[in-house]
DNA sequence: TCGCGGTAAGTGGACTGAGC
DNA sequence: GCTCAGTCCACTTACCGCGA
């Protein structure tokens, strides 16, 4: 980082509604808004004074490709100014800005400093080159807080109802429709490198496998257009788009059909399967049936034998007891 | 087609002066 | 002393033309 750095801002800046270098229009101090960057120029003119209105020299060092020494600073802050004042804005990148642009802005410098190359005074093709390129980084330094400026707006509107000081109305409107488009321009960036991403995985994924399905992932789906046209698929002609309509639809026909097929013939082995399963449950549960009336029969025949035997030890007793009963009866009969 | 060099754009950070 | 806006520069990235 260069050890000046800032010391340009010395440099001050004549308000741009003035415009001019001319002594008269040289801003009071009760008239100067006291901010940076406004008195731009200011310190320029009064060495210009002190030096009788003589051009100041800058030596330029052509192989750096910069200005050095003394009065360096002054020609790169008055390089900004006059890019700021001559330079349009209406255009994405200093290479367009037009040559007659440009030349102005050189020749406003050349009004005020004397350009050298060692002793020699120079104002050749290369010196040419070199300022423009100062003028050219310059330029990107008022897009960018042109840009700042921009984002401070939510809306369009609003960043219409509010240009920069510096810049006339119909370039800001133009750099404000430019950087909407840049972030339509991104998206549809954004949009690409999503169906690139799905289409290397498409071959996995049984989700999106056509670009049609990939493309509807990414943006969503909207009747009567394609989405993210530039970037994605294009519209076929109306004799193609009918003929490769009837075609897809003959294919989807096709391809369904066969589908139902295999369909039919799984239901049908699995109907056959279930009936096996069905007959052998059949025979099982009439093999378990027969088992279990076999049990239960020769549980029952146990016991009736069982109940036999009781029965006839209960006949023999109670034959016995009546014996008895009539006996003892008998008895007190007999001894009554 | 690839590599190289030049050029320009974009970005981030340092620095400064003015205002509060 | 802090914050903010303006300015400048270094670095990275992208693009383009040219030659092998």
């Amino acid at each position: 980082m260069a050890s000046s750095k800032g010391t340009n801002h010395q440099v001050s800046q004549i308000p741009s509604s003035q415009g001019s270098t001319n002594a008269s229009n040289v801003p009071t101090s009760s008239k100067i808004r006291k901010s940076l960057g406004k008195f731009k120029g200011l310190e320029t003119f009064k060495k210009i004074r002190a030096y009788n209105n003589a051009k100041l020299p800058v030596q330029i060092d052509m192989e750096f490709r910069r200005p050095f020494g003394e009065n360096a600073d002054g020609l790169v802050g008055e390089i900004a100014r006059l890019v700021t004042l001559c330079a349009s804005f209406d255009v994405s990148y200093w290479r367009d800005v037009p040559e007659d642009r440009k030349d102005k802005i050189y020749e406003k410098l050349l009004d005020k400093f004397e350009l050298k190359v060692g002793d020699e005074v120079c104002n050749d093709i290369y010196i040419r080159k070199i300022i423009y390129e100062i003028a050219g980084r310059r330029y990107r330094d008022v897009r960018c807080t042109l840009y700042h400026h921009y984002q401070s707006y939510a809306t369009d509107e609003e960043r219409l109802q509010n240009p920069p000081q510096d810049i006339n109305a119909n370039e800001w409107a133009w750099l404000a429709m430019s950087e909407r488009n840049k972030v339509n321009r991104s998206k549809q960036e954004t949009v690409k490198d999503k169906l690139e991403e799905l289409a290397s995985q498409s071959c996995d994924s049984p989700v999106a496998s056509i670009p049609e399905e990939v493309l509807s992932s990414v943006v969503g789906q909207r009747f009567g257009h394609i989405r993210g046209r530039g970037c994605g698929p294009r519209p076929p002609s109306k004799s193609v788009a009918t003929a490769a309509t009837i075609t897809g639809l003959q294919s989807q026909v096709k391809d369904k059909e066969e589908r139902m097929i295999q369909m039919e013939e799984i239901i049908s082995k699995q109907r056959e399967d279930l009936d096996k399963i069905q007959e052998k449950l059949d025979r099982q549960h009439e093999e378990m049936s027969s088992q279990l009336n076999e049990m239960v029969n020769k549980k029952f025949m146990d016991m009736i034998w069982d109940l036999d035997i009781g029965l006839d030890v209960y006949s023999k007793n109670l034959s016995y007891g009546i014996k008895f009963v009539r006996i003892t009866y008998s008895d007190n009969i007999h001894y009554k």
